[in-house]
DNA sequence: CGCTGCTTCAG
DNA sequence: TGAAGCAGC
C-alpha cells in the first residue's frame, strides 16, 4: 500500500474549509492545519449552487410557498455548536453564503493565508469544485491540502488480489477487516493544537444567518427530537451503546428502537467515522459482540459505496452500474406519473409502503429495511425508473448522501454492483408480515387502520368490504385500494429484466 | 561499522 | 499496527 508523503512543511497561516465535517474534534483537515500552521481560521460556506436548486425545485412543486428543508436547520444548529466550540479556544467560525469555488479563494486572499485545508469529498461535482479552488489558490500562490477523513479506507487503499477495485461487498469487507489496525481508528488529536486557532477578524465576526436569510421557511426539525451538532451525536451514541448488543436482532423491525439514528450525524460529520468504527470494532471483539459486528458491517458498506463512487464517477450522471441495464424500458406516461406520485405521498394501498413513505415525508428519516422495501416496490411493483426514487429520497432524507443512496437504490433495482438479482422481488405483504408482524409501525403512521386486526393489517383489501367496514375502514375513503397487483407486477418486472 | 532491539510516531 | 529512527553493543 502506498503511504501518503508525510507533511513536513510548516506555515504561518492556514484556513480550514469545513464541508461535511462539522466538528472540532477528530477532524483530519483541522488537525493538520493546527499542527502545521501558527494561526488557523475556519470557514463554512452555505453553497448557493446546492441551495438554489433546492429552492427552485420546491417552488415548482409548491408555488407561492417558501421552501423547507430540515437539513438547513440541522446544519445551522450544528454550526452554532461548532462556532461555540471554536470560540471557547479563541477562534470562531467564518460563515459565508455563495459559490464556494469563488468565495474560498477570495477569503484566502483576504486573510492572506499560505494554505487552505479540507477533507476529501468523493462526489464528482464536489471534486470538480475542489479542483477549481485548487487552481484559483495556486494562481495566488497559495497551497491546497486535502486529507482522508470521511472513511476508514478510501479510493484504492483496498484492492483485490488482481490489484483491482472491489465490486463485491463480502470480499471487500473481509479485506477491510484484515487491513484494519487500531491506528486506522485512532482519533486525530485536534485538542493538542487548539491554541493555534486565530481570533476572527472583526469584519468576519458575524451572526449566523437565519433559516429565512438562507431562503427557507423553518420546518419541523424542532418537533422531531433529533439532536444536532457534536453533542447531539454523542448523545445518540451514548444511547446506542446501551442497545448495540441487540442491534443484530432488532435492526430489521421498524417499530423497534433498533438502529443508531446516527446516519445524519455521519453525513454532516458531527461525529467522526473513526469514533464510531472504533467503538463498533472494540465491542465486536467482546464476547457476544455480534450486534456490534453487524453494525460495523453497515459502516463498512458506507466505506464500500464511497469507494465505488470514487472509481465510477459516471454513477453521478445517472448511469447504472451494470451498463446493460441502462437499456431497460421503464413505465412511462400519465399512469406511471400517477403511480410515482402515489408512492411519494404514501397512498399505494400497501400499508407498510405507505407508512414508510409517511415516515420519510414527516421526519426526513426512513428505517433502513423500509428503504429497501419501498425502493423495491417503486422499481419492481410500479415499474418506475429507480432514478426517480433516488432523487425523491435525495430531497427528503436528512442523512442523504449520494454514494450510499445511489448504492442502495441500485442494489434494490438490481442495476448495481453486488446488487439484489433481478428475480428476487420483495413481496410487500410478506415483508410486512415478517418485519412488522403486529402492525405497530403501520398503525403509528396510518391511524385510520388502527382498529384492523393483525390478520388484515398487511393487506386490508383481502378482508373484503364488509369486514373492513366493521373496523371502520372503507377502501378509497379512509385508505386507498392497492394501486397495483403484486403478482402481475412481478411478472411484468421479470419480463422487463429478462429480455 | 553494521546489526539489534527499543521507542516513537504516523494518517 | 508497523515502519523509521536511534542508542547501544
Amino acid at each position: 500500500m502506498t503511504r501518503a508523503r508525510r507533511l513536513n512543511d510548516t506555515f504561518d497561516t492556514g484556513l480550514v474549509w469545513l464541508r461535511r465535517d462539522l466538528r472540532s474534534t477528530d477532524n483530519a483537515a483541522l488537525y493538520y492545519a493546527l499542527k502545521h500552521c501558527e494561526r488557523v481560521w475556519c470557514v463554512f460556506v452555505f453553497d448557493t449552487t446546492i441551495l438554489q436548486p433546492l429552492i427552485d425545485k420546491w417552488q415548482v412543486r409548491h408555488p407561492g410557498t417558501q421552501a423547507q428543508d430540515r437539513r438547513i436547520e440541522f446544519i445551522l444548529a450544528s454550526l452554532r455548536e461548532l462556532d461555540d466550540a471554536l470560540r471557547a479556544h479563541g477562534g470562531g467560525l467564518i460563515v459565508l453564503y455563495g459559490d464556494p469555488a469563488a468565495l474560498v479563494p477570495k477569503l484566502a486572499n483576504e486573510l492572506r493565508v499560505d494554505v487552505v485545508f479540507a477533507n476529501h469529498d468523493y462526489e464528482p461535482a464536489a471534486m470538480e469544485r475542489d479542483e477549481t479552488v485548487r487552481e484559483r489558490l495556486a494562481e495566488a500562490g497559495r497551497q491546497w491540502l486535502t486529507f482522508k477523513d470521511q472513511v476508514i479506507f478510501e479510493r484504492a487503499e483496498l484492492l483485490t488480489g488482481q490489484n483491482k477495485p472491489f465490486t463485491v461487498f463480502t470480499p471487500y469487507k473481509n479485506a477491510w477487516l484484515k487491513q484494519l489496525t487500531s491506528f486506522d481508528l485512532e482519533p486525530y488529536s485536534v485538542e493538542s493544537y487548539m491554541s493555534h486557532l486565530a481570533a476572527l477578524p472583526p469584519k468576519l465576526d458575524r451572526q449566523l444567518p437565519t433559516v429565512h436569510q438562507l431562503g427557507f421557511a423553518p420546518g419541523n426539525l424542532a418537533e422531531l427530537d433529533l439532536p444536532t451538532g457534536m453533542s447531539g451525536a454523542q448523545h445518540l451514541l451514548d444511547d446506542f451503546v446501551t442497545r448495540i448488543d441487540r442491534y443484530a436482532e432488532r435492526r430489521d423491525f421498524p417499530a423497534a428502537k433498533g438502529p443508531s439514528y446516527l446516519s445524519v450525524h455521519l453525513r454532516f460529520g458531527t461525529i467522526s467515522i473513526r469514533t464510531l468504527a472504533r467503538f463498533a470494532h472494540e465491542m465486536s471483539l467482546q464476547p457476544d459482540g455480534s450486534g456490534s459486528a453487524t453494525w460495523l458491517s453497515e459502516l463498512i458498506w458506507r466505506d464500500f459505496y464511497f469507494m465505488i463512487l470514487s472509481h465510477h464517477p459516471r454513477l453521478a450522471s445517472g448511469a447504472s452500474f451494470k451498463e446493460e441495464y441502462d437499456q431497460l424500458r421503464w413505465e412511462q406516461g400519465p399512469e406511471a406519473d400517477e403511480a410515482f406520485a402515489a408512492w411519494c405521498e404514501g397512498r399505494t394501498g400497501y400499508p407498510l409502503i405507505d407508512a414508510a413513505m409517511l415516515q420519510l415525508n414527516r421526519t426526513g428519516y426512513m428505517h433502513n429495511r423500509l428503504r429497501m422495501v419501498t425502493a423495491s416496490f417503486l422499481v419492481k411493483d410500479l415499474g418506475v425508473d429507480w432514478r426517480l426514487g433516488e432523487r425523491y429520497f435525495a430531497n427528503q432524507l436528512n442523512d442523504f448522501d449520494f454514494a450510499a443512496n445511489n448504492g442502495g437504490w441500485q442494489w434494490a433495482a438490481s442495476t448495481g454492483c453486488d446488487a439484489q438479482p433481478y428475480f428476487r422481488i420483495f413481496n410487500p405483504v410478506t415483508q410486512s408480515e415478517k418485519f412488522d408482524a403486529e402492525g405497530r409501525f403501520i398503525k403509528r403512521y396510518l391511524p385510520q387502520l388502527a382498529k384492523l386486526p393483525v390478520r388484515w393489517i398487511h393487506a386490508p383489501w383481502l378482508a373484503g368490504v364488509e369486514r373492513l367496514a366493521e373496523f371502520g375502514v372503507v377502501l378509497g375513503r379512509d385508505y386507498p385500494a392497492p394501486i397495483v397487483d403484486h403478482a402481475q407486477a412481478r411478472a411484468r418486472t421479470l419480463a422487463r429484466f429478462g429480455k
